[in-house]
DNA sequence: AATGAATGAGGCTTCATTCAT
DNA sequence: AATGAATGAAGCCTCATTCAT
């Protein structure tokens, strides 16, 4: 309910526009992932929540359900959207190194884009119930599955030079999600950059970075090259 | 899972020693980083970690003080192992190359080998009040100095080709220390061998790959083979 | 299982009759008669009862008002039932033994044919409020009066040899409600024998067990033998 | 903890001397029967309890554990305390009637004796979650076959004429419990007396009144015949 | 006749910590 | 060096009820 079934430039405005007269479930969620980035889902309270949402805690719970519900909900966002990301990227790409960059680009701009909610869905598996965290895994690994068919195709196809493709796609992935924890739309890069340069550096790994024959992305604002 | 100084067999032997009377402090400690890295510093009771360690909470704070000064000894601990050993990797290699693979292979050994620490220095700084926070940050802009020099150096003497280098910088600890997520001794690639792969990753990155004479892994120990 | 007005065959029509449209408050009521007697009153919630009726809480409130005063409807009814049973008995009868008797058998097959809601006329008189509690009270107290009635009789007549008639009376009452702890209609014995032996109980008690010129259960319908 | 090994006079005494400096324990669980006896479990706060026995809600986990905990404590007691004391006066008999006036007199006594704890005993067993009913249950039912025994044996011994055992042993056990109800220290009738009249009644409803050569009870004080 | 939203009060329980012994 | 007792604050959550629509 909070993230658009379509994702791109008209959710931004959606947003915006939403924002003057969120409803409570949003203005609760939108609070719950503030908090969750900030302190951590087990420092966080209930009523922190609340009191952020501008809510009563019974009004809270009437809306959202309980505290690990919240954790649940926006976890599931994030995954869905992280994927429905990727999967973007690999259709709009043809061979295996655009579709790796592809897969790094769009990594680090959802997380740029969505830091909060990049970082919690990131920091906070362990603090999902059992049965929910098996959901949430199930869902990482489907998106894992992108990467890994995407790094075989590229061995296969001699597009790239890796030794274990496990080792090198959790590196890869780890090294795009480390923007949550430093990215800043305030820095001097664009984000747009960022996920540039990173795309590069996956391509670099793999053995293949002269394997675009074309800069890996044009629209690089002015001022922000190397 | 203490963090023994000198890693090897010799630690074996001092386990077994400490294991006869291990010290309460040590029991303690180990309990909580244990309890830290499984549920998070927020999540874990203090009666958790007295109970895991064998003593009762007034014993706890007897021996160790408050919860949060059991997790600044924790994280201060981890940042100075972490910061030896990659004092030790720059002494020990020349030249920029042999410099930054010995940066990423201290980092990797040292977060699987110590893997719960590494997790815990990792995930709870938001945890920390305020000035404990600001001494942790501290070692830890110390240690990505030293990662900041050796890229400096390699830039300045053409052996790297990189961009931005504060971006390398992060994107490639990032990689590294992604090892804390998933690794585990009874998978099938040793330590040492990983530790190498990811050395290689951070070459590939810097643009040289091909910039060492020998195998990255020459160190390698006996009996560690992949 | 509402308590219908007239209980027997006629009962089960009835029954196919309401279930085809029974009206909102009777749902109501039947839910809350079936959850105070599972879980008791103050560990019901009234949401529980909405949810079981098939009504949001506020339409519960809507129908039947308050907790509270479903409780009232519910022992109120129960008491009522309970009394008109044992007038009838006691009009039927003649003599201080049958009147007795049937005293006992109009109790046990009140209680054996509203199982639910004898018990909980009988258990959850704590949690009316005061002036509830009054008025259930002084019913309860009327429907005794029957009994202290028949057994002072019996007693100047000479048919009884009862000590202290308050006494008897209590012990013969609380006899005769135990049913409720234990009775099941899947049980072997049919509830018209079980009134029948625990009439017999009670004349035993009053020292007349054998005042009774026929057998205390002539009046046993048909299809019911034990 | 709280009812001594040994029942009897010594007892009072102990408790009378204990009252004066009764340990928190005690202080919470005397007010917690009192109090579930008064308003039901479910009806009674944690709070309630910890105020009443003048301690806070913290001290009260600390000494007693949960609510539930204490249920449990409170009705394990009661039927040990029940059982003990239907042993010892099945013990003390011979010849079926005396055992059953025996049982009869126990329970009531029991009753009278600890007319709080008997009917939490009694009322709250829907209380308990799983586990705890089924321990209780258990008690409960190992105290019901003292009861089946000595009635098995009057009716094989032909001291006893009565049909269905089980509905004989449920009748005369609700007869007896009847006292928890209604009884008061205060009344004009002795506890010993009341007992003596059930356990009477309980050989009548048995079919031999008149089965015990001496008089059921010989201490009844003066005054509180018939 | 019906309902979704809202709420203040309170539910039970655990928290990290202190202190007298 | 060690501990049982104690506590104020806070934890998450549910309560019965009302009210505008």
């Amino acid at each position: 309910m909070t993230h658009p079934a379509t994702v791109g430039n008209v959710e931004v405005i959606d947003r915006s526009v939403s924002r003057k007269a969120a409803d409570t479930g949003t203005r609760i969620r939108d609070a719950a992932v503030r908090l969750f980035a900030a302190r951590g889902y087990a420092a966080t309270g209930i009523r922190e929540i609340a009191d952020d949402a501008g809510v009563t805690t019974a009004a809270l719970y009437h809306h959202m359900g309980s505290k690990q519900d919240l954790l649940l909900t926006i976890m599931r966002d994030a995954m869905h959207e992280l994927i429905a990301g990727a999967r973007s990227a690999v259709a709009d790409a043809s061979g295996p190194a655009e579709e790796l960059a592809g897969l790094a680009r769009a990594h680090v701009t959802y997380n740029g884009e969505n830091l909060i909610d990049a970082y919690v869905g990131d920091a906070e598996i362990r603090s999902l119930d059992h049965s929910n965290r098996a959901r949430i895994v199930k869902l990482r690994d489907s998106y894992e599955q992108l990467w890994a068919e995407v790094i075989a195709q590229g061995v296969v196809s001699g597009d790239f030079q890796i030794g274990e493709q496990k080792l090198f796609r959790l590196a890869a992935i780890q090294m795009c999600n480390g923007i949550t924890y430093w990215y800043t739309p305030a820095g001097p890069t664009s984000l747009a950059a960022i996920a540039d340069e990173l795309a590069g550096f996956a391509l670099a790994m793999a053995g293949c970075r002269h394997g675009l024959a074309s800069p890996v992305r044009a629209q690089t604002g002015p001022g922000e090259g190397s």
